[in-house]
DNA sequence: AGTCATATCTTTATAGTGTCAAGATTGCAT
DNA sequence: ATGCAATCTTGACACTATAAAGATATGACT
């Protein structure tokens, strides 16, 4: 389908791409469907063609932001690291993320309405994609730690609500913290190992 | 001044009130200045003399749980308790207030326009309340276990942003996990005490 | 007691929102 | 070439926040 004055040709892609445009520039409450359709060159109601409703649309939007954050952990574990760097390499990169674009947080987790799979089990529901990250680089450490197998979920969830906490602070509308929190984790995660370390000596 | 069928008499707390109680039962997204009104049965545009506008409503309600929040995490720790058993109980009263309100989450972090301090230094604002509370715990506990004090306040934000991040997890939207969410925090403060104890055995 | 300013509430109006129904236009298969 | 189905437009409706103007009651001052 070749696009004219009338059919746009590629209205669904191009509804999501300003979509979420909108959310970067104005925030999760400045986002409208007028608005997108207008940034489209479309009528108010072209949108839904493709989505049945403004839900459908914004689930679409965070599938593709969700990619892209996917894709941006992965590529920050990318390379030999050793366990320990490894881990840290994610969480920095985890919460760089948000701090590169503070109106996802609250998009994502809170308005998008897409379902975040933690177990493998429930329904057929396939895991979230970056707590799979998560769970590749969090066994490689613990393994190599003597930690037991048995605490391995509970120890993933620990660490991904740390970063996750960190970056939901971070976004909070009117937070003000004169540090760095990228020390914040990093204080956690090397205080475990210092522990280790401290202890021994 | 005395309630008659025009003056309410105490709008300005029914308000807050009301509007409370519509965020917990049709969450953040529910909640409209009109149905507040309806609901305190005056007209859509009373609550003007109270409120500049909806923002300044969101806020004050925002205060409101604020201080209940507060006063939940207070007495939470209130009682002669060990250092880290104290700190086991914050944790603990604050995933469960958002367990019992999840709807309080995104609304006090991401929709109320709440300044919330975190350093004492920034402007002349005050200290969030909340973390006030774990700041008193905090210190109690890490000089009970001998941590210097330069680490202090990373080590707190490190432990609010853990606790803040179950939080933020277990009330995102579409989430779903089959464990205890209580487990999960508690893994890692059990986990710094027992790196401490199986390390000196 | 009477008057009046002020605070509070209502009414009315406007611009913006999501959504639906009916119609117009186009591409594609027959 | 014709008709079908997908796509887009137009117009309508109910809902939203907000502003302006008017109504009503309160409390203070004479």
């Amino acid at each position: 389908m070749k696009e004219t004055a009338y059919h746009h040709g590629d209205l669904r892609n191009t509804l999501i791409e300003n979509g979420i445009e909108l959310i970067n520039e104005d925030g999760v409450g400045g986002f409208s469907l007028r608005k997108v359709a207008a940034r489209c060159g479309v009528s108010h109601a072209a949108p839904y063609s493709h989505f049945k409703d403004v839900q459908e649309l914004l689930s679409a939007m965070a599938d593709h932001v969700t990619s892209q954050f996917t894709e941006s952990l992965r590529r920050s574990v990318e390379g030999d690291y050793a366990p320990q760097e490894a881990m840290n390499r994610l969480g920095t990169a985890y919460i760089a993320f948000f701090q590169q674009h503070p109106a996802y947080f609250p998009f994502l987790f809170f308005q998008s309405g897409i379902t975040i799979q933690v177990d493998g089990e429930i329904d057929g529901a396939p895991p979230y994609p970056p707590f799979a990250v998560f769970r590749e680089t969090g066994i490689r450490l613990f393994r190599s730690q003597g930690l037991p197998e048995e605490t391995d979920g509970k120890m993933l969830l620990a660490f991904w609500s740390l970063v996750h906490g960190v970056a939901s602070l971070l976004t909070s509308s009117g937070i003000r913290y004169s540090g760095d929190w990228q020390e914040v984790w990093q204080t956690i995660l090397h205080s475990g190992g210092d522990m280790h370390e401290n202890d021994r000596t």
